[in-house]
DNA sequence: CTACACTGGTTGGTTGACCAGTCAACCGTC
DNA sequence: GACGGTTGACTGGTCAACCAACCAGTGTAG
């Protein structure tokens, strides 16, 4: 094995840490500047390394490109699960999601990495495979929340599957909209219209949900 | 003015009608190969026509992939206003709007155009600018459509802008998944979809809409 | 505990492909 | 013969990917 596990730092640590790394650059400097405009230069200048060093740790731009968007997938429904996996009742733990898709302010321009991968998506399979798996979790964590509230009777729902995939697809168009043309709807606004959605389809009122 | 009005083909005309055919051709090659790999190149090539001609016409690439946009969003708005002056109930006009959001079928990949300008407009405002138009000219005639419902008394719905802001949003998402994972949802689902919220929206049974 | 070979990580310069936009010359029509 | 439309070769620049060389640790044998 290896003298003395646990904290020491051996060469295959340092090499995860520094992939680990250069996804993280990844995925900011395609924040910032666009999946189109984004060159492997950009990446390692904002790791601080080399361009060779890119290729080294990923054979092509694709696969870099490609593991960062499955990693901030993979991290994106995890966190998902743990804000839903907290206490309090089905309408709480469904605003908590409802929340949780809205970006956080004007300034968090996350949803712009999604916008860049649903158009590469388009002709890369491998892409469109992480878009599948990442809207089929928020999907499935919907349904989830809304069956444990029809189980508890707090809702009235037929469809959970489906009402929680018309829930994510209005949230996605509705936050496209926000994200694009901030000017056109509030945050506040765009959150009403979750809640509002949400309270169609679970079969309460309005005010069942938080002010 | 020009000697003998009408048909003749004047140079202005001539010049006109390249244009058109350019921004055409800059449309059906954007959609086949998208945006990001859309060279001036190919265009010229799908038109037959040399590649300095394309800057003869256009002055930038950009010039011409923006021309393109306004004039396909212009089109789709004029089409739609068309759909809806139409006869009939206004649940039979709803009908035919969401009807027309829909892909006419799987190898209709027209919304394909919009993935990628969303990207785009992320970066380009002038590009976001007519995704603006765009949008805003889905949901005014939703509104309008809803508002004719209420005012018939077909419909109940005291926020006409939300519920259309509500539904584009919806019809957005879900047509992107669809486009993108046709695996994951059928054209009938979608369109399923598409009815059950625009009833919860205007306050009428399922059963109003046809099957 | 030391000398040495080896491996993995890193560098930075290079290469070959690609592409938007320019330009000088050409053609047809009024 | 002037002008609008058109050509296609050319340029300047950009970028992904490759590669030769370098260096810091690690394991091994004396």
């Amino acid at each position: 094995m290896r003298s003395a596990e646990g904290a020491r730092s051996s060469r295959a640590d340092q090499a995860d840490q520094r992939r680990a790394e250069l996804l993280d650059a990844a995925r900011r400097v395609v924040l910032e500047r666009g999946l189109a405009s984004t060159r492997v230069a950009d990446i390692a200048k904002a790791t601080n390394v080399s361009g060779g060093l890119i290729h080294y740790h990923f054979a092509t731009k694709d696969d870099l490109i490609t593991a960062m968007l499955r990693a901030t997938s993979e991290t994106e429904v995890k966190r998902l699960r743990e804000i839903i996996s907290g206490p309090g009742t089905a309408v709480q733990r469904l605003d908590r999601v409802l929340r949780y898709y809205i970006p956080s302010s004007r300034s968090d321009q996350s949803w712009i990495l999604w916008l860049d991968a649903w158009a590469l998506g388009v002709r890369e399979p491998h892409v469109r495979e992480i878009l599948l798996e990442l809207e089929g979790g928020w999907i499935e964590i919907l349904a989830e929340v809304i069956s444990e509230g029809v189980d508890k009777g707090e809702f009235f729902c037929d469809d959970p599957m489906g009402a929680a995939e018309r829930l994510d697809g209005m949230l996605d168009g509705l936050v496209v909209r926000y994200t694009l043309h901030s000017g056109a709807m509030s945050r506040k606004r765009l959150l009403e219209h979750a809640r509002i959605a949400a309270t169609h389809e679970v079969g309460i009122p309005r005010s069942a949900f938080p002010a």
